[in-house]
DNA sequence: TGCAAAATAGTACGAACGTGCTATTGTAGC
DNA sequence: GCTACAATAGCACGTTCGTACTATTTTGCA
């Protein structure tokens, strides 16, 4: 099987496939994302989009692996310019909740595959386990730093700053609830005040 | 349409159809319940299924009403044995760790349909209203208690106390993580404690 | 500019989907 | 036990699914 992606054509279409692809996962999940669905969002054949991927589960993975890099751009780099500590923890937070505002589709797709062993689970695993190395690590350097407590657990902290992102992706996506970031940023203030040195 | 429930077998049946799709909803989530996958699992035929029900759709509804009535059985009537406050509200958090743990098809079912309009949504968003409702007043109680200080926001505690439900039901079903209820736990108890009187 | 290869389309297949219609089996009151 | 009806099965339909195979168009390099 030869995967069509050696011209400059095809691999501008490749992109183009997946961030339609990734329209159609926010709003309908990434299970229900078919061959079919797709090419119609990108206007070609079944045949056309099903060259560029090999099977339907790669093309899962691919749209994975897109959000993947869209987050790390979007959320964690940023605050990556921010000084380490407290400060770049607050970014991070900051980011991501207007991310998860926006609708996360690996939010969605951890839900979809958590009881269904396969290749996409253990891919969703992998961006989250990344993640959560990612925000302990940033909690350690806010205890580096001195901002923080130095006997806290920072993968607990981790734990609880994870929650209150999950209740504001809840809140508005399902209540359409439009004070779910202020909320959110209440209970990550409320978070950090009583870890804090 | 003629509905099949009229008889006592008829009445048993339709339950029995209900936990078998339970088992599948588990497993694999609300939309992927079909009629033929319950028809298997229940060893009928796709039309004796699907005259219990009338629609997919409905089938659907009817198994989501059955787990927020068993959820309702487990979680909150044993907590409501207890006297009004603190001690409720840890009786409840503490049945809700142990029903996430084992796995929440309405928390799956939440993000399926977050973004899908349609009477299913609609059905998801009751619950989790009424539950969301419940927790607070909760809260309400142990402030009238004089357990929890007076100043306190009940619907921003029920909001973390969501939050704190979800990391555990994420970690638990998507990491497999055996310290999650340990983690809710403490999450719990430094929410509780930062607002005690 | 022609040619090889890449990119895309066309078509076909078997399976599963929801749901209508009709036939058969089972139940419950007389 | 007969009868009316409930419960379940069987079958057929149009659609969509993933994917294999073949044909056609487009690209990029000599």
């Amino acid at each position: 099987m030869v995967l069509a992606a050696a011209t400059s054509k095809g691999v501008a279409t490749h992109g183009a496939i997946v961030e339609r692809a990734i329209g159609l996962v926010r709003k309908q999940g990434l299970e229900s994302l078919s061959i079919g669905s797709v090419a119609q969002a990108a206007t070609m054949s079944k045949s056309g989009v099903f060259a560029h991927f090999g099977s339907r589960e790669d093309m899962q993975l691919a749209v994975l692996d897109a959000v993947a890099e869209d987050f790390s751009q979007r959320v964690l780099a940023p605050a990556f310019r921010q000084p380490r500590g407290l400060k770049r923890l607050r970014a991070i937070v900051s980011n991501w909740m207007e991310w998860a505002h926006d609708g996360c589709p690996m939010i969605a797709a951890t839900i979809e595959y958590d009881d269904r062993p396969g290749v996409i689970r253990d891919r969703v695993v992998y961006w989250q386990r990344r993640l959560r190395e990612a925000l302990a690590r940033a909690v350690e350097l806010a205890v580096e730093a001195g901002e923080l407590r130095a006997d806290i657990d920072p993968e607990q902290v981790a734990f609880e700053l994870f929650g209150i992102v999950l209740v504001l992706h809840h809140d508005s996506h399902l209540f359409g609830a439009t004070d779910a970031i202020a909320r959110a940023t209440r209970a990550f203030d409320r978070l950090f005040a009583s870890h804090a040195n």
